[in-house]
DNA sequence: TTGTACGCGTTATCAG
DNA sequence: CTGATAACGCGTACAA
């Protein structure tokens, strides 16, 4: 018997008088089981103070304990929301975290992923986007019989594959609320091109407009790469111009500033000459001054609830919430039109 | 024969007509070995597509390919820059990148981590600072026979278990440079109080002033926290007061760009009325303006070194070498006094 | 509801 | 240098 190394299943066994395989059924929760052997076996279990090996049940299950989150997304606040989302979902659970990057335009991407999933064999996957929008991987994710969650702005898969917000009506709201403060001639800085939600968050700007019964002005919209210097420099484009918005519209809080930054640089009073909304809520957002109006995107729910997603069994309630709300954020960045 | 199924170390075992233990050398690189026999289990090892299975590699040696970053660190951009640095370090390898935050207030803090280590572990932990100071912490790792390296501010252990930069140097390099550049009234914003990174650029400073033959003018010293507010509030206390310093030092560049903008919004110029230094090089310093004159920290090859510690073997070269210096990265925030 | 016998894929021991 | 056999610790048929 082992004075010295750990106690095993085995010495659990032995001490509980019973078999192998119903310390096993403990461990796993089974549910066949009568309460009082479950509670003998329990209490030897903290007696002797056995933990289960993880590695010798992955090697069993073919399958670690431990949860991948798979992005190829630069940025880094949004990174470690979705990662401290991810470890509140496993907090008090025996899983892991694991992060593997992965380059969008890697032509061997899917036989890296393929890799990853075949070494690690983690227990579920939550992609993150940009990547998650693309089906292969979820494919992949079946095929190595691997639960994932798809964190994305729209319902891109079914409700126990995905978690997302509403960029479209959440920027619908944003704008509406600009509106609605008297502004007409509001400019709108886009997002990179090819990617789900960039495209949702213009969608719902032009909802807005239209709603509101207001023209688009094709001349107040600019590209953006949601980087800070593309704020910048597509503010500076609508300011050479001639800029005659009251308002602008960033497609996320990166871009916001840097468009805040470039309008007073040009002698524009944020906000008395120019109100600005982003996207985001970013911790910077709410320290710059004025601190900024924006869409709070609650990016670290939906890391948490995708985490749960893929360690709750099929059928638990949490499978079928998706949908994580955007909200707007009212702080400082807006005033009506002079 | 798995005809389906992935081929194990039997199959090629069986095909080469040797014995697993011999594939496994093969697999191990052991150098014990004769060199015909080793080519043809590669042979045939390329032939049916074997690849080893970590699980069962992971029970036999009682150690998952995995290397875990312990962190009690809540900076976006200062984790992201570890994990990648971690990542370019085991690219290539069948090692992957775990995470795993820590409370450092918590008292169960030795315990959390005791459980982890004991539940997936990993072959090697990197210790990110401020945590990574902790000794105790480090003899639990030797404890559970799991390589382990520390990121810090100074040699706080052996050079195989330790990756550093020269705060103190760089810090004083930086402010030597303000004073080369005319400024005697240079002001500091400190770090957080307790931790040896803060400690050591503040020493840097007062190594620079006294070569200079500077007086140490403690009315022109706050205290910060890392944290945009704290250098808002720094630089405000300093004006308050009529604040007659024609630079600061901050002691990282969150807190400069507070004091960036808190210097701004009471009318001072930035760098014509005051010359800022701040210390980190995050991506923001860059992109402000104008930009940030800063010490580079070079965290990502400080963790990328660590990760390779972690992996070769006791005894190559990487094990000797632990400092990666900081340097001082001149950009628009400096301009001699006027 | 519980137990028996075996499988999971690799590494370690020790003899040859 | 190589191989037979026993760990490593847990899960699962299938039987009882």
């Amino acid at each position: 018997m082992g004075t010295d190394s750990k106690p095993t299943i085995n010495d659990v066994a032995r001490v509980a008088n019973v078999s192998k395989k119903t310390v096993s059924r403990v461990i796993n929760k089974s549910p066949l089981l009568s309460d009082k052997t479950r509670e003998k076996v329990e209490a030897v279990i903290k007696e002797i103070g056995f933990v289960p090996n993880m590695q010798a049940r992955a090697l069993a299950l073919r399958r670690n304990f431990i949860i991948a989150a798979i992005h190829d997304n630069p940025n880094a606040q949004f990174l470690v929301n979705v990662q401290q989302g991810i470890l509140e979902g496993i907090a008090d659970t025996e899983f892991g975290l694991m992060v593997q990057p992965v380059d969008r335009n890697s032509p061997t991407i899917e036989a890296d992923i393929r890799a990853f999933l075949e070494r690690q064999r983690p227990y579920g996957v939550v992609l993150l986007p940009p990547i998650s929008e693309r089906d292969s991987l979820a494919e992949l994710c079946r095929e190595f019989d691997c639960r994932y969650v798809r964190m994305g702005s729209v319902q891109l898969d079914d409700a126990e594959h995905v978690v997302s917000s509403n960029d479209r009506e959440a920027v619908r709201d944003a704008v509406t609320y600009l509106i609605d403060k008297g502004h007409t001639r509001i400019a709108l800085i886009e997002g990179p091109e090819g990617f789900t939600s960039p495209r949702e968050r213009r969608a719902g700007f032009e909802e807005a407009m239209e709603r509101a019964g207001l023209e688009l002005d094709e001349s107040l919209i600019r590209p953006g790469s949601y980087t800070f210097e593309s704020g910048v420099t597509a503010a500076e484009d609508l300011m050479a111009k001639g800029m005659n918005a009251t308002a602008i519209f960033a497609c996320n809080d990166e871009m916001a500033i840097g468009a805040m930054i470039a309008c007073r640089r040009h002698g524009l009073r944020i906000p008395e000459d120019v109100s600005i909304v982003g996207f985001d809520d970013t911790p910077l957002s709410s320290h710059i001054w004025p601190s900024l109006t924006t869409v709070h995107w609650p990016i670290k729910q939906m890391a948490l609830s995708a985490a749960r997603k893929i360690i709750d069994p099929p059928g638990s309630p949490s499978q079928q919430d998706w949908l994580l709300p955007s909200t707007l954020i009212e702080r400082g960045s807006v005033v009506p039109p002079t």
